[in-house]
Formats: C-alpha cells, structure tokens, sequence
DNA sequence: CAAACACTGGTTTTT
DNA sequence: CCAGTGTTTG
C-alpha cells in the first residue's frame, strides 16, 4: 500500500491532522474516531515528505499499542519506514539513559520495580503492630503521586492520605531515607526514569540539542494520560521538534497516576503557535453502543462536549445480563461463547473488558474449564511471580552486586536463612569488592550449597547468553524451589520456567533482558501466544485504550463496582471511573453485552457488605430504551453436575425477550 | 534468639 | 491467591 491509499482512506478532518505543516498539533478525538489512524498516517505522511524514519519518536502508553504503530506504519512505507521508534515514555527515556549514560551523571544502574519499591518501604517503616505510619503500599503511591504530579509532599498528602497529614514529619523521614537509599544502590524506580532525563533536558540545552539530533518529530499518543512529569520532560523540547498529539478528556483514567486532563485543554497556553484539531465521526461502533456511551458521558457534572456520532448506522442494542452471583455471570458468558463460535464465530471477536486484574479469577477458571483458548493482558505477569523472582534474583546480584534486595531474595531462599541472617549478609555482602571476595564470604556463612556459588561464578561470565544463565540460575535453585514451593502448586510454577527461558531467547545480554521486563511486564497467559492465533481476549480496561474487537463483554457492572466502592463520594474519583466504564463501553464494534450480579436492578437505597450506603452507580436511572435487559434465574442443579447455567429469561415490565 | 510453620484477611487501575 | 502475622520449634 501507498501513502496515497493510506491518506485516501482519511476523511476529511483526518486527513487535515496527518498532513498539517503546524510545528505543533493537537488532534482532540472521541473513541473510535481513528486516532490511531491518524498517527500512523501523519509518520507516513512526514515519511514521505523526507524526513527519515530514524528521526521520528512515538510515545505511546504500552508497549503493544507502539508496536501496532510501527507494524501498520511499515505496511505502508515498507523499508522507508525502517528505524522508526515507537515507546513508552519510560522506554524512550530508558533509551536516552543507556546511549549516554555520562552525561545523565549515571555509570550503572539497575531498575526497581513496585515490589522492590514496597520492600523498601516495608523495611524501613518497620513492622505493622501499634505503627500508625501509612503502610508500605500507601508510601509507595504517595510517594509516586507526588513526583508525578510535581508537588510538594504536604500537597500530595492532602490529595491522597488526608488522614495521614498529621504524621508528616515521619513520612518525611522515609521518604528521604527510601531517596538516600535508592542513591546508595544505584537503584532508578519507575519516576527517577523520567525524572532524571526531565531534569538534565530542562538544565542543558546541548543535552536538548543531542536529542533533537535525532528526534525532530514527536507524536505523542493518550495525550490526556499524561501528567505534569511527563510534561516536564517534552516542555525543553517544545518549538525545537514537531510535536503532534492525540488524546481524549472522555478517556482520562489514569488520574491516580497524576494525570489530568485539564491538560489538553490547556494545550494551548503550554504550547505556542499550536494547532487544536478535532475528529468526531466514529467508525468503530454502531448506534446503539453510541447512544449507551453518550447517555453515561452525559449523566456527568463535567461537560465533555462530546456527542459519538456512528459513521456504520444503528445496529444492535447493547444487552444487559442480571444473574444471581460471579459464577453465573462467568458461565453465562462461557455459554454465549460457546454458542457464538458453534454458529462460526472466531474465539478472536470476542473480548471482555474488567476492572481489574483480580475480578477475572472465575471467568478465567470457567474458560479454562470449558477448554477455550484466551489470553489475559493485564492479568498475572510471568516475571511478577514469586518463583520466577526467585530465580531472577540470582540473575539480578549478577548484573547488580550492590542490589541487596536481590541478595535477600536469593539468600532467603535457603534453609537456615531468614530475613534477618539474609539483610545482614547482604549488608557485607554489597561491600565486597569482587566476585571471588562474595563467593567466599557465602562459603564461610555455609548455608548456601556449594553448587549454587558455584553457578553465581558461572553467571559472572556468561551474562551474554541469557538463556544458557537461566538455566544454570535453575540448576542451582530447582531442588530448594521445589522444597519452597511443594504445598503451593510447584507443579503449575514448573512450567513457567519454560516461559522464562523462551522470552530469553530473544536477549542477548541479561541486563537487557531484565530490563525489558521490568519496564513492561508481560502474562503469564500472553507469553507463548502469537498475533494469529485464535483466542479470546480478557484485558483490564485501563490496558484496552486504543483496542476495539466486534463482540464485548463487560462484566461486573453492579453497584459497588462502577464507581468502585473506594472512589465512592470523591467528586474526581468518581468522574474517572465513569470514564472507565465509558472507555470499556466504547471498544465494541458491533455487540456491547454487559453483565452484573446484582438481582436488585438498581442500587436506590441500598446498602454494602460494610453497611454503607452506594451513593452513586451509573447504572441507576438508565433509560429503558438503551439496553435490552435480561434477568437469569438459576435453576438448582443435580448433584456433582458440572456447573453449567440453564437460565430462564423473563420479561420484565421493559425491554423485550430475545428467545 | 531466629527461623519455620500455619493461618488469615483483603486485593483498582500502570510504567 | 499471597503477603503479613502470630505461634511453635530448633
């Protein structure tokens, strides 16, 4: 395909955006409306007019809505589009980090994840009887929020942990010490990645003009996602490369994460000589899941603005599916499934959209039951497991001797060793100065077996063939892992290592291949998958942005969930996990099947497990017009029977019966 | 005194 | 389902 084909297929506002000589665009666009379309042409379009692929950078929110780029970008330019780079924002930075690392006052380092953030918190705050402090996992967001957002510690208190306010000084006191901390041990977390690349940007203009060097276009998608760090890091760049973005106010639900969507709106006043585009035909849903989506978008105080028009035509009215508790909705869903594909629909058109990656536990079973093939993006990441952090560990002191989180891992391990043997150890142990000097040291100690110091020497050399490491790292570790594990399923956790060793194969150094991980996790159920391969997508929705498949489902749309009982009386919370439930609404094409478990239609005066009262639910007053809505009894099953929902529908006083 | 063991409760969302 | 806690054991 030609670029004159891919700039045909645009309509006109499209069209507009792609081939705008504006230094600086934004392309505000609601869901459906081809944003995705519309950065791949503009990379065709600057392609074409001779600026080299190598010059342009995308920044995208995950790592696989950069590489759908980058795939449809070559489908059109073929080699023209060689060296075009498509990133996360952390990704790019990461990038920038390891080409010049000198002049970012960086030798080594290594990345932590949030685990490795919560143990430091957790060990530093100290054990949990009579602390009032915040808890590990508080500290960590706080801490996180208050970087992202740029603001000051008792501002982001305020925001996040007001209750917690009185207790700052203490905070405080960790958090300069989880700082110090992480300076010791070379250690960048997820927000010292962006920051640290923001700082030197915003202090050197020759470090602006290397960058520029080799980024003259930005084209920065999820715009309205991104929050004041990220900001930072294009502001010293702006006026000196293309910059074009997309986004959407309506799809704004990363709030928790410091983004605001007054951005965009601001675009202008942060940006000069900047041009605001709109795009407002959709062509990805029908009508009736338009005028569903409208209806919730416009039950809100914010004013949007946006009213989806469908470019396809009225289609089917989304269903509402009411069943008595999760396993009905589960094998409900399973059953309509099935039936779908019996009458020649592929596994593949059917996607299900979940508020967390927690809430797809007995779907997940029931698919796995009934023997069909999914894939579960956003669900358990392979190298997030215990077992395989385990193993990591040893590749980790590998790379990184000063990480004395991985020592503790590694060394816990062991029988005989505990937390407080293994810190003090790994205290010592980061202060040697070479291998020879560790492995020595964890002789004398005597609990760790010969074998497996053997191996750390080994890994020491072999850090270029990372998969020959891997399976050295589980030479050493099998027997005592299997010992760990023999009452929590050592059987299922034996077949991840597998996995491991085949997302290794594609590394050639093993501080490459931890990073990559670290930066984005991959799924236990996604990893041994292809692209063609005939699967049903489970997908939590705050991963589902820019995904859109024929067939939806949603469930879990009771009270209590949408907004979920946390956000409850936050005015902002609120709104956000409204546009959670709008940006899950808005990715069917042409069916939107919801499904709740709540027998009480509507939450009017109802009350939690926790005797609170559900003050808000987006589904009350939902207009009997919109949806066809179906309740499902159970009928009591015999004995032994496997679990299988024969439900009878009945007419309510609205809607129709679909028998 | 430190570590193994058994138990319980509580889980949004992501880089 | 797993991390954090309290209890028993060495």
């Amino acid at each position: 395909m030609t670029l004159a084909k891919l700039i045909d297929e645009l309509n006109p506002q499209q069209k507009r955006a792609a081939t705008t000589t504006a230094q600086n665009c934004l392309v505000l666009a609601g869901a459906g409306c081809g944003k995705t379309k519309t950065i791949v042409a503009r990379a065709a379009y600057l392609i074409d007019k001779g600026l080299p692929a190598q010059q342009i950078q995308i920044l995208t929110f995950t790592r696989r809505a950069a590489s759908e780029i980058v795939t449809r970008v070559e489908q059109h330019m073929g080699v023209q589009a060689k060296g075009l780079r498509a990133s996360t924002f952390h990704t790019f930075c990461i990038y920038l980090l390891r080409r010049n690392p000198k002049v970012f006052g960086l030798t080594q380092f290594s990345i932590i994840d949030r685990d490795d953030q919560l143990l430091m918190f957790r060990l530093l705050r100290g054990k949990d009887k009579g602390n009032v402090l915040p808890k590990a996992a508080e500290l960590c967001d706080l801490y996180s929020y208050a970087r992202n957002t740029k603001t000051k510690l008792s501002e982001a208190l305020v925001e996040q942990l007001p209750q917690a306010i009185e207790y700052k000084t203490q905070i405080a006191e960790l958090m300069k010490a989880y700082e110090q901390r992480k300076q010791e041990r070379n250690f960048l977390d997820y927000d010292d990645i962006l920051a640290i690349v923001a700082v030197h940007l915003q202090n050197s203009p020759e470090l602006v003009n290397w960058v520029t060097g080799f980024c003259s276009a930005l084209l920065v998608d999820e715009m309205q996602d991104t929050n004041p760090l990220q900001w930072a890091l294009l502001q010293p760049l702006i006026g000196k490369v293309k910059l074009f973005c997309v986004g959407d106010d309506a799809q704004s639900i990363y709030g928790f994460r410091g983004a605001d969507f007054e951005n965009i709106h601001h675009f202008k006043e942060c940006v000069p000589d900047a041009e605001v585009l709109t795009l407002e035909m959709n062509y990805r849903s029908t009508q009736g899941i338009l005028d569903l989506s409208n209806w919730l978008l416009q039950q809100s105080p914010i004013e949007y603005g946006k009213h989806l028009q469908a470019y396809r035509g009225q289609g089917l009215k989304p269903q509402l599916h009411i069943l008595s508790n999760e396993f009905e909705e589960a094998n409900w869903i399973i059953q309509d499934l099935n039936q779908r594909h019996s009458q020649g629909a592929a596994w593949a058109e059917h996607m299900v959209l979940l508020r967390s990656g927690f809430s797809g536990r007995y779907l997940e079973g029931a698919l796995i039951a009934a023997n069909i093939p999914y894939r579960f993006i956003g669900g358990v990441k392979l190298l997030e497991s215990a077992h395989v952090k385990d193993v990591l560990s040893l590749l980790r002191v590998s790379v990184n001797p000063q990480d004395d989180l991985a020592w503790m891992r590694f060394l816990t391990l062991w029988d005989g060793v505990g937390d407080v043997g293994a810190s003090k150890l790994a205290q010592e142990l980061i202060q040697l100065p070479d291998i020879e000097a560790r492995c020595q040291r964890l002789e004398r100690h005597g609990k760790v077996p010969q074998q497996a110091i053997l191996i750390l020497m080994q890994l020491d050399v072999l850090q270029q063939h990372v998969e020959a490491c891997i399976g050295l790292a589980l030479d050493a570790l099998n027997e005592q892992l299997e010992n760990n594990y023999k009452t929590k399923d050592w059987s299922r956790r034996v077949k991840d290592f597998d996995l491991v060793k085949q997302l290794a194969r594609k590394h050639s150094s093993l501080g490459e291949f931890l990073e990559e991980y670290v930066l984005d996790p991959i799924s236990v159920s996604e990893i041994d998958k292809t692209p063609d391969q005939d699967l049903v997508t489970l997908i939590t929705i705050h991963s589902a942005k820019g995904a859109e498949q024929k067939v939806c489902y949603v469930p879990h749309v009771s009270p209590t969930q949408y907004p979920h009982a946390r956000a409850q009386g936050d005015f902002d919370d609120v709104e956000e996990e409204r546009r959670v439930l709008y940006v899950a609404l808005t990715r069917a094409e042409n069916e939107l099947i919801l499904t709740k478990q709540n027998l009480n239609l509507w939450s009017h005066d109802q009350y939690d497990e926790l005797g609170r009262k559900i003050e808000s639910y987006f589904l009350n007053d939902l207009p009997q017009d919109l949806v066809d809505i179906r309740i499902h009894r159970d009928i009591p099953r015999a004995y032994g029977q496997a679990s299988r929902s024969r439900s009878t529908a009945i007419s309510l006083g609205f809607g129709i019966d679909l028998d």
